[in-house]
DNA sequence: CAAAAAACCGACCGTGCGTCGGTTTTCTTC
DNA sequence: GAAGAAAACCGACGCACGGTCGGTTTTTTG
């Protein structure tokens, strides 16, 4: 069992589309985001596909089409990844992806930095109540 | 030209050797990390130079044989992939990935967190005065 | 110039995504 | 319950890339 989900393109993809419209079948999938690439319905379902089998949706059947939804929100992803990708390149001390990301938020621009602030200060303090 | 590195386990290995090391040759590369894995110094010197043709290391020739150092610093990389993934993943309004970076300092410890807050607020006030 | 050391080149394998055609399963509806 | 449609499923192929190495060329140095 992989643990540790490599994603391509089209997967992604996928994704967003099952992130912004809840439940979908592939039929409407493909016409949303199959027809533009020019690929098949069945590319587009094998896509959906492998991303069941890595369990990062979740699929029921109603009539004889599978309904695909998302079963990691977009928020977990990107903890997950950023997690492991972290764990990878930025070694054990925490302060190399601290920085990393404070540079990045600010980068992002000045209100971007606010928010970031504002985060972390109200998260501190949740922490002592509980 | 890709800007867009992707790295292996073993050029992640490299990295790090050479980040740990400063200067080094394949050969003592070699005896670090690849006779623990059973690789030739070939399959070693691939990796680096792999890594040198992505602009990750520098080299310089002494004798005849290539000292190698980074060319990007630790920080410097998990900037980068880190900035990459988020655009892939988190979309384009920060509070995801912001949220998820939270999460994860929380979840390394309540000293993180700390160090976070103490970071971005020391960032932003060094912002007004230029 | 010969021996040694190192770099370089090309090749092969495995994995994983993208892509699809063709077959099987499953519904639905007379 | 049989026919036709709709969808899933099953290989298969191509491509990119990292890991791996053997063999050849280059460079250095006695």
């Amino acid at each position: 069992m992989d643990n540790n989900p490599k994603l391509g393109d089209l997967e992604l993809e996928v994704l967003e589309h099952v992130w912004q419209h809840g439940e979908v079948d592939i039929k409407s999938a493909h016409q949303d985001l199959g027809e533009p690439r020019g690929i098949t319905h069945n590319t587009v379902q094998s896509a959906f596909k492998r991303l069941w089998e890595k369990k990062l949706l979740q699929r029921r059947k109603v009539g004889h089409a599978h309904l695909y939804s998302s079963k990691i929100s977009r928020q977990e992803l990107t903890e997950r990844l950023v997690g492991e990708l972290i764990e990878q390149v930025a070694g054990p001390s925490p302060s190399v992806a601290l920085e990393a990301f404070v540079n990045l938020a600010e980068r992002a621009g000045e209100d971007t930095l606010a928010e970031l602030e504002e985060l972390v200060s109200r998260r501190r303090q949740d922490r002592g109540k509980s």
